[in-house]
DNA sequence: TTAATATATCAATATAGATTGATTAAGTTT
DNA sequence: AAACTTAATCAATCTATATTGATATATTAA
């Protein structure tokens, strides 16, 4: 009687996603992340846009490329982010699996 | 220079995405959620099956309920919870209006 | 070399939420 | 009615993480 999509060697894939979901469920990183869909952002147009304090944007930025949802260039004093879109739509797709969407 | 996504009154959205994705980035929230896809099941069914004790199942569907994940019903002593599909792709359709999926 | 700007890091605090244990409530069976 | 089963609730604790303030690093400009 076990569901399909929680047996075997799921609980990986569920914890996985879960990860990705925390990730994105904070409200200013989900921002972030709206906001670099229109292309490469630096740092001081993010924290200035979302009016965050420059120490928290960079915060969430580095949560956001740990997981490698985003990515970083640096040029001269600025450092500029881009969306990892075939991350995204990798942990997408994963959750897809369990939510049937 | 606003991003689309974000611009005018998108904020209450965001919120609610936000919101959905808190709910839903709990691993025993989503193994419930991913138990209920093949039909109904009576919370002694769903503890049992996740391996969690009574009232922390009946935490989590008392959390999915709320916000009208799922829904119950009672057949004497036992409640059946069962998954709100529309529910669901409401807020993934919300998602995917921020993160392009 | 000094000053200014942009970003990152670190420690401390605040806060939200998951978990546990005990109890209550409701329905069922004997 | 008494005992039992299923589920919900409540208070207490534990844990994770968001936020803040201060500081450090790197790059550019004067």
């Amino acid at each position: 009687m076990k569901p399909n999509c929680c047996k075997n060697g799921s609980g990986k894939n569920i914890k996985q996603a879960t990860e990705f979901l925390k990730i994105i469920s904070e409200e200013n990183r989900l921002k972030i992340l709206c906001v670099l869909q229109s292309g490469e952002k630096c740092v001081c147009e993010i924290w200035k846009y979302l009016k965050l304090p420059q120490n928290l944007a960079s915060h969430h930025l580095k949560v956001l490329k740990d997981f490698d949802l985003i990515s970083s260039r640096k040029d001269g004093l600025k450092v500029f982010y881009t969306i990892n879109r075939q991350s995204i739509k990798k942990y997408a797709k994963l959750l897809n699996k369990f939510l049937n969407l």
